[in-house]
DNA sequence: TCATAGATAGATCGATCGGTCTACTCGGAC
DNA sequence: GTCCGAGTAGACCGATCGATCTATCTATGA
């Protein structure tokens, strides 16, 4: 069997991290995050530098984890672009209504952190860059014939399930957006050669 | 001549808070509020009763006046309910074009304040409610055969305009968001007998 | 055995938080 | 003239902020 070592402060922090700075927001304080984590003060600034160096990381680290819930969400949805693109918005349904659903990680981090200038914005900005790619790749095989609008289209939808199912519960939004979603998909296709 | 006299401190109070809490996010501080609206300490505290007092009112504010821009956005439009909705995307145009826009005010509240019993939330629910009705009305006129549905779906839509014209701009939302717009809006009208 | 690196606990720092308080000013109403 | 309500200026409160520090403990490797 693989050794299950106890996890070190450092994967402490970014676990405590993740939790509570999307249940209380960015402006949660370093005292919640240390008492969360069960970790020394010290540790902290040890291996991350500071609350904005925990803050980045945790972004880093979840934004790689959606980006491969995406492409497993796909993967497992099989092989038709149009299916696996669904798909997606199936996904959106379960996370949509989890019990402690908030809205979308990224959108409440760059709303919180007032500073442009902040690093987190780029790692941010980049996640949304990739989950475009992801998108525009499928509709690309699907031969939609624009396939980055469809793509900027689709992000739009998601951005906005993830909105109204945090801001309007009981509106159905996963539903809505995926009606939309296979408008979209049933622009008619440009002949793949 | 309308007599002009100068704005007291509740305005002026009203007025930075309405204008810093976007820019710089729930998290402002008092004293940042007080200087930028030129207002002694104590004036916050008689006029609001605390920094939440303040917020609250704010909300309320702006609500009633975004309420107020859907109203004249349609009237402005003409008759033709269709006209109409569509009118409201056009000028979301401007909005997110603006070079100090931020996204929606009310989603950036919903997500800063953690607390989910803050007054906050009420006001910025019943706005969203009452602009789900204004959208529902028009979408009633129009013969369409799922109002409610629909106007959720265009509810959806603006979401995911203003959360994707803060995070994503050179996207062009707006034209993405208008397109499904005229999809939905042309779903197959029931009669009207 | 002992040295070292990593972790812990917690005091402490200056700054800032939201909020309360006193003292003073000013412009009418009586 | 006098009084009073509204507003200003700013000291002050305890709490908390993010960050730095010392001191101690502990596991591992030379």
């Amino acid at each position: 069997m693989t050794t299950r070592t106890a996890p070190g402060p450092r994967e402490r922090l970014l676990d405590a991290a993740r939790r509570l700075t999307y249940t209380q927001g960015m402006g949660i304080g370093v005292d919640a995050l240390l008492k969360g984590a069960n970790v020394a003060r010290r540790s902290l600034y040890e291996h991350f530098g500071g609350k904005d160096g925990l803050i980045v990381e945790v972004l880093r680290r979840t934004t790689a984890e959606d980006e491969e819930w995406y492409r497993r969400t796909m993967r497992d949805a099989g092989a038709d672009p149009r299916a696996r693109l669904l798909a997606v918005f199936d996904g959106l349904a379960e996370a949509v209504d989890a019990p402690d659903f908030r809205g979308c990680r990224y959108l409440a981090a760059d709303l919180a952190l007032a500073d442009p200038g902040h690093p987190g914005h780029a790692v941010t900005r980049e996640y949304r860059e990739r989950v475009h790619r992801l998108l525009e790749d499928e509709l690309l095989r699907l031969g939609h014939p624009r396939p980055a609008h469809a793509a900027a289209q689709l992000l739009l939808l998601i951005d906005g399930t993830l909105a109204a199912g945090a801001t309007r519960p009981g509106t159905h939004p996963v539903a809505c957006a995926r009606e939309l979603a296979e408008h979209i998909l049933a622009t008619p296709r440009r002949d793949t050669p």
